[in-house]
DNA sequence: GCCCAGGTGAAGC
DNA sequence: GCTTCACATGGG
């Protein structure tokens, strides 16, 4: 039992893992990385070579963070499965160390209920006011700043529609209300959804209100790991019509099926590297 | 003021 | 079937 254990690794870019819009509770504090995954609040710092993890409580069994981080996950083998075209070069030049994360589902679900039509910056405030007003206070390090669990769906579906948009989240407010009571009242078994394949789990998730193809390839992807989601969002639409159809006019249907024909067993990573390399403008 | 943001659902054709 | 529009809110 410690509170503080260091892994060794490889080509891990933890920043850029932690901000490039696949989760959104993480904050930088002097040279650490704090957040919550699950119910333990936790730090992180990335050394070359290694990543330090710190807890608020002694912690005996670590698998619940090397499975949050995927450090078990081969990184090259990844990339050797990306197409090997210009795009795809230019995208992997671009996001040195980028990783997948494996989220909690009703995080992920609920986060990109939040994220419709808004950006990166806006979407991590609307879910600090969510978790500071309803989620269960945590253990934190002796002078660490209060962080609390992410809610829980029975939470969320108690509060009012109103409680809710004075989160910020506007019209989603009764997408997320509605959504949480589906999940609270065992309607949505997200934990069912891990073992179906992967159409029929995604068809279950665009029952949910709020939810359509793209949120449901989100959760998909960042919370069950399923390679063959490939979110198609503004950025991603733009990254495939201008690198891979220049001056033609591609319905996003096509686009999709480009994607589930072109980008082969590594696609979800290699939708997250397109994402990345045109809002960082291949800036690294 | 304007356009845009990790979209979805409903209404119109 | 496909296209258009409303929906809140804040950044650039």
């Amino acid at each position: 039992m410690e509170t503080t254990r260091t892994f060794a690794l490889r080509d891990y870019n933890l920043a850029t893992t932690l901000t490039c819009g696949q989760a959104f509770r993480w904050q930088q504090q002097d040279r650490w990385w704090t957040g919550v995954i699950g119910t333990r609040w936790v730090r992180l710092r990335s050394e070359s070579g290694s990543i330090t993890a710190e807890t608020a409580e002694p912690v005996a069994d670590w698998d619940w963070l090397t499975h949050y981080l995927q450090l078990h996950v081969d990184l090259g083998e990844v990339l050797r499965a990306f197409p090997n075209d210009e795009p795809m070069r230019a995208a992997v030049a671009a996001c040195r160390g980028l990783r997948l994360l494996r989220q909690d589902p009703w995080e992920c679900l609920a986060s990109f209920i939040l994220s419709s039509t808004k950006q990166i910056v806006q979407i991590r405030q609307i879910i600090t006011l969510l978790c500071e007003r309803y989620g269960e206070p945590l253990a934190v390090v002796p002078g660490g700043t209060r962080a609390s669990a992410f809610p829980a769906p029975a939470r969320l579906a108690r509060a009012t529609e109103a409680e809710l948009r004075a989160c910020k989240m506007g019209f989603r407010a009764p997408y997320l209300r509605t959504t949480a009571g589906l999940i609270a009242g065992g309607q949505c078994d997200l934990e069912r959804l891990r073992d179906l394949p992967v159409e029929v789990a995604r068809a279950e998730l665009i029952k949910l209100p709020g939810v359509g193809r793209k949120i449901a390839d989100c959760v998909l992807l960042f919370a069950y790991g399923s390679q063959s989601a490939f979110p198609v969002d503004v950025w991603v639409m733009k990254a495939l019509r201008q690198l891979y159809f220049p001056r033609r006019r591609v319905s996003l249907q096509r686009l999709h099926q480009f994607a589930a024909s072109h980008f082969g067993p590594s696609a979800g990573y290699a939708q997250q590297y397109l994402f990345h390399y045109m809002r960082t403008g291949g800036r690294t």
